[in-house]
DNA sequence: CGGTGTGACTAGACCGGTTTATAGACAGTG
DNA sequence: CACTGTCTATAAACCGGTCTAGTCACACCG
């Protein structure tokens, strides 16, 4: 169409009267170039507008400087999950310092997922990339070892292969989620989980029953959903017409929490003082609304920012162990409190 | 440090017994080699499992299948806004179709993200660039414009130069939200917006003054906030109150209606029967809490295809005018109501 | 039978950088 | 003064594809 002739290192060169060679060394900050001359090259670069071509640098240099990401969650549910957009964010901030970009994109199943990355693996497109939201038995652990790509994985060490882990400590949080309800009276406590395949609820789900079991309470109903708002309202409604109504429900995520506040409200339920719910992940959305959210709380924007650190490590050939970040805690707000009297 | 020896087109050609310009022809599928040859070169590739080199291609074929997006909000905000995940996840369901990827970068003001898609487009690293929230005068208009990004603008025409513009409607959808809430007997209607810089938050200011006026109620109050929850938390008990009580407040996106709906509550007042209460966006989030929020609500999913659509022919080289999405329309819910009885 | 197409295929230039081998200039040294 | 070493700078190979110009075989035509 028009392209009025890009500008190359060879125009930079010509304006400096220096050779391609001694352009490349001067703006890669490599000796071999006298001040005076990488003076001369910087400035006819300025004058040209002149930045390298990436692509042509990737190639020869056999480097590429992108990051991939792929989720694999429906596209309604990610727009809802604070914890994505901040998670991303803290890696991004990682990135930036290095001048890596973030190539981010959404899939249907792990299978598209595996596929994604192979290709992208395969043609150069990326340096290393981002696996979250790990399964039990998850497939693409053997498909993307086998092809040695770089990658670190969110998730429990147990689910993730030989892939170095960042991982927080679910069961000791869930743990301490039950323990912080029975030290308020509560007996019967339910837990609105995600789904059983997905390996940190399925983490949780365990610890919860084993912390039921140690405190001596009846094993608490747990619901599984797709972490859907929707869905959390649906838990929480069938809990709460059940007989053995539960006075405090934890949940796995904000969105349902705020869902299933929702629900006790429509159902004439006072939140704390009938039954108390407890969020997890606790992003601003736990502040705002009225009683406020108590959640097991984390910091998610460092946690994406280990994790591209992490990632940093594995790319550049370092046999990096797994690391653990801190345990989320819990931070008691409105809408927990003492049990109900005995009914 | 290892690398066992990279497949290269050249190691297919040799075992397909062709030419390296033959694979070439093959794999993108264009005419010059036989059926027959064409079936050896995809065996040889499959038994090699090969993929072509994106960098390579792309620096020979002075193409790219890359597109640029940089967001600048904070992160915290961004991680709460639902609409920018569906938003993206819209952009992603067209560039998927034509495999290609979206390239994300937060930043944190609009000069680092004029630099950064001046230097993605210098470097050949994106095809194409997509922005989003205008301020008035933008800045970033004049300095992209001159160095001939091809980009598309999400706003009003008014406000993104030369750059194709996909916008909806916000002028109409602001006067719809207000004369729904004075049909319902509501004559103190407030509003609680965006920054006053951002393009589309003036223009629902503008909207909204005036049809106060031609509805003859007196100027309804409007407060700036910065999106944020707790600033719409802090908007709404001003506004609470103030001498001239409103009977009704819009939001201007979601997550703000979700913290007044908390900070009436917290106050004591019943939604809606003390006061009516609209978002907008409309994500799940409003079906969610109780009560129910009503909203103006559009399709935010389509809105960002239609953004990538409109990109592709930019980056084809169509001269495309701006195209304008369905207004956003009202969805009523639980949160409005006819206003009290007057005071 | 020579001339003209047409389709299949190849050699090699090219994209815009990086990198290596090498040349030249100059200073220091025995 | 010849000899070595250091520093600057260059020419050219290279990365892995795409793409153009051209070769070749074969059929078709007058």
């Amino acid at each position: 169409m028009n392209s009025p002739a890009r500008i190359t290192i060879k125009d930079v060169a010509a304006r400096a009267g220096v050779s391609k060679g001694a352009v490349s060394l001067a703006f890669n900050q490599k000796p071999g170039v006298s001040d005076a001359t990488r003076q001369r090259i910087f400035e006819a670069a300025k004058e040209l507008g002149w930045a390298p071509n990436l692509t042509a640098r990737s190639l020869s240099s056999q480097r590429v400087d992108i990051i991939g990401l792929a989720l694999c969650r429906p596209a309604r549910l990610l727009g809802l999950e604070p914890f994505y957009m901040d998670f991303i964010s803290g890696i991004e901030s990682v990135l930036a310092d290095r001048s890596y970009s973030l190539l981010l994109r959404l899939v249907r199943d792990l299978d598209e997922e595996t596929e994604l990355y192979k290709s992208w693996w395969r043609s150069q497109t990326i340096a290393g990339a981002i696996l979250v939201d790990f399964h039990e038995d998850d497939p693409r652990v053997p498909s993307l070892q086998s092809i040695g790509l770089p990658a670190v994985a969110v998730g429990h060490p147990s689910l993730t292969g030989s892939f170095p882990a960042v991982w927080t400590d679910d069961a000791t949080a869930a743990a301490e989620a039950v323990r912080y309800l029975a030290a308020l009276g509560h007996r019967r406590i339910a837990r609105v989980g995600g789904p059983v395949g997905l390996g940190h609820s399925a983490i949780r789900a365990t610890a919860f029953a084993a912390t039921m079991r140690d405190l001596g309470l009846e094993e608490g109903r747990q619901i599984a959903t797709g972490f859907d708002g929707s869905e959390g309202a649906r838990a929480t409604r069938s809990l709460l017409v059940s007989a053995e109504r539960p006075t405090a429900i934890v949940y796995d995520n904000d969105i349902m929490a705020v869902a299933g506040a929702g629900v006790a409200a429509e159902m004439g339920f006072v939140v704390p003082d009938d039954v108390s719910l407890l969020a997890w992940d606790d992003s601003q959305l736990c502040r705002i609304t009225h009683p406020t959210l108590s959640a097991m709380s984390h910091d998610v924007h460092s946690f994406g920012a280990q994790v591209a650190r992490t990632l940093f490590a594995v790319i550049g050939g370092q046999h990096t162990g797994s690391v653990q970040v801190p345990t989320p805690s819990l931070t008691p707000r409105g809408s927990t409190a003492q049990a109900p009297a005995r009914s």
